[in-house]
DNA sequence: TGTACATCAGTGAACGCGCGTTCACTGATGTAC
DNA sequence: TGTACATCAGTGAACGCGCGTTCACTGATGTAC
């Protein structure tokens, strides 16, 4: 049964992809080993070819979370360096992302759980937030006004996620796009 | 082994405060029901003649968690009409604040798991968000600038909880905080 | 190119453990007379 | 006020279950000659 290296690489992909949208679906406790393997086409017992442990797992998917992130940053900025990060952060408050749990921002998705299991998930977490917060920075002039920009829509996304009320949701949104059309332009 | 009545209801008390510190520390999942009841200075098996299941704890301590809050703001509103919710969102902006994750704002410490455990978490965290809001925007002129504060506090907490270094930390309360003084007043 | 052996990705049964919940029991409190 | 019984808060052993991890095994792939 064994797989050429290609392969294997594919394989682990697979299950880093599969787990990070598990994981942020319903939470790393509630997602097993099992339920990983099994979205990936494979029985559990093979995870450990691949991991050391499930909370090694989480800390891979963090960083590929945040270097995937910084990547889509990275091409919005290359396309349009005046207004990239203002896209991204245009994109950022738009219903889909508030639908979209399962994939979005990784600290408003993943943070609490990274802080609560190992030091090295919050540290990756802490990395990855401080990389985000320069490459946001980066594309503005006032970086203070970056920092500002980026907590509004963080603070915007987690606060309509958390309303039910489809009417509020799309008003926080709205808002909040707004303001940072304003601030950032 | 019985108990008079303020008595039962004083364990349910102490159970409820244990538990929302210990599920707010650790998440829900990272808790067990013999864990709350020891701190709460009992045995496990007590805890169902308090609630019918950890499920139903968990909505207790959102709807207990949201009050409370709702409580302060109204306090410090009736104390200060003009400045009580800027009171409130300075507090927001501390480096106690941040730290304590035993306490603090329900919304930044509980929503992911409220979402994801059953509807009836969600409904209540959805119930808490909104009233949260609004007792937000009661105190403001203009309520979409009420929003924006709130949003922007909340995104600047959660940006620095994930962010371990002590400086930056710092740097995000202190751009949020300003513009918020500049915005509410 | 062909052969023999080592490697190792994936399988699925098995492990030990901790969890949420149940239950028979205890004894203090509440109630009816 | 005193007595007899019902109630019920809290105890701790026991339950069934699912989880993370291990392990002997399989057979395709890689490698040495």
């Amino acid at each position: 049964m064994r797989k050429n290296k290609a392969d294997t690489a594919e394989t682990k992909r697979q299950i880093l992809a599969q787990a990070e949208r598990l994981f942020r679906e319903r939470g790393p406790e509630r997602v097993s080993v099992a339920d990983v393997m099994e979205a990936a086409g494979m029985t559990h017992g093979g995870f450990y070819k691949h991991f050391v442990s499930k909370e090694a797992l989480f800390v891979e998917i963090l960083e590929q979370a945040f270097s995937d992130k910084i990547g889509l940053i990275g091409e919005l900025v290359a396309a349009d360096s005046r207004n990239g990060v203002s896209q991204y952060l245009k994109r950022y408050l738009t219903k889909g992302h508030v639908e979209d749990q399962a994939g979005g921002c990784p600290i408003a998705g993943l943070s609490i759980d990274a802080r609560r299991t190992t030091s090295e998930a919050a540290a990756a977490l802490s990395n990855g937030a401080i990389k985000i917060i320069k490459y946001v920075a980066q594309g503005s002039e006032d970086k203070d006004e970056a920092i500002r920009s980026f907590s509004l829509a963080l603070g915007a996304l987690i606060l309509a996620r958390s309303v039910q009320d489809q009417e509020i949701r799309s008003h926080i949104l709205h808002v909040a796009a707004e303001a940072i059309n304003l601030e950032v332009k």
